[in-house]
DNA sequence: TTATTACTATCACAATGCAATACAAATGAT
DNA sequence: ATCATTTGTATTGCATTGTGATAGTAATAA
C-alpha cells in the first residue's frame, strides 16, 4: 500500500496531466492541502514512485523562456493509477460508516 | 498528520464504540479492510495514539467468561476523533477531480 | 564571465507500518 | 494447589514513508 503523500502527490500529478512536473506539483499539491510541501518530500517521493513503477519522469524540453533548468515531467503509468485508486477505496471503504465521513443522505444520521 | 494504518484503527475503533479492544479492533480492521491485521502493527499503533492524546485505554473489569487477561479498551477522545475527520477531509479535498474518485453529483461547490 | 532565474538532487533523521516472538492473567480440571 | 487451556496484551527490531536543510545544475541576459 502506498503513503499518504505519495497518494497526493499521486493525485497532484494526475490533476495537472501535461505540465506535471516538480515546481507545479508542489504548488498544486501546497493549493490542493493547504499545507506546504518541501523540495525534499517532493523530490524523494517522486523517485521513491518512479522506482516502484507508479510514474515515469522524463526531462522536458527547451520550453522555458527564462533561464532554467529544464523541467522533470511526471506522468503516472497504469499502475500508478491503480495504486491510487485502491488507496482511495481502503479509505472509503473503512469509512463508511464513520460519524466524520456522513455525508447527504448518507445513513442513520 | 496521523497516518493511513492509524486512521484505520481509529475508525474501527470508533464503530465499536464501548465493545473496542485489542482483539476486535483488530478483526474489524481485518474485516473492514479484506487484509491482514499483525499483533504488532496493531498495539504499537495503539500505543502511538494514546502518547499522542488521541486516544484512551483502561483495562477491562472482570467480564470475561472463559478464562483469559482482560481486555485494554479504547476509545476515541475529541482530539481523536478531530485527527480522523481532518485526515478524511484531506484525503476527500485532494481526490476531488480524481478520475478514480468521481461519484454522481460532484461538482466543486 | 558573472548574475539571475528556474528547477532538480541528496542527506540525514523522524515518524509510521508491521512481522515475529514473548509474555500475562483468568479459568477449570485434576 | 498446579497445570493446561484459553484469551489477550506487550516488546523488539527492522522496513517503509515523511520531511527539513542544504547543495547542485542548467539556461538566459547583461
Amino acid at each position: 500500500m502506498i503513503g499518504e503523500f505519495e497518494y497526493v502527490l499521486l493525485t497532484a500529478a494526475s490533476a495537472l496531466g501535461d505540465d506535471a512536473y516538480g515546481v507545479s506539483i508542489r504548488e498544486q499539491i501546497e493549493s490542493a492541502t493547504g499545507r506546504r510541501c518541501s523540495i525534499g518530500a517532493l523530490y524523494t517521493t517522486i523517485d521513491r514512485l518512479e522506482s516502484k513503477g507508479l510514474v515515469t519522469t522524463w526531462l522536458g524540453g527547451a520550453t522555458t523562456e527564462r533561464g532554467g533548468r529544464s523541467k522533470r515531467m511526471v506522468q503516472l503509468t497504469p499502475q500508478g493509477v491503480s495504486a491510487a485508486r485502491e488507496f482511495y477505496n481502503a479509505i472509503m471503504r473503512v469509512s463508511r460508516d464513520a460519524s466524520w465521513a456522513v455525508e447527504r443522505g448518507k445513513g442513520i444520521v
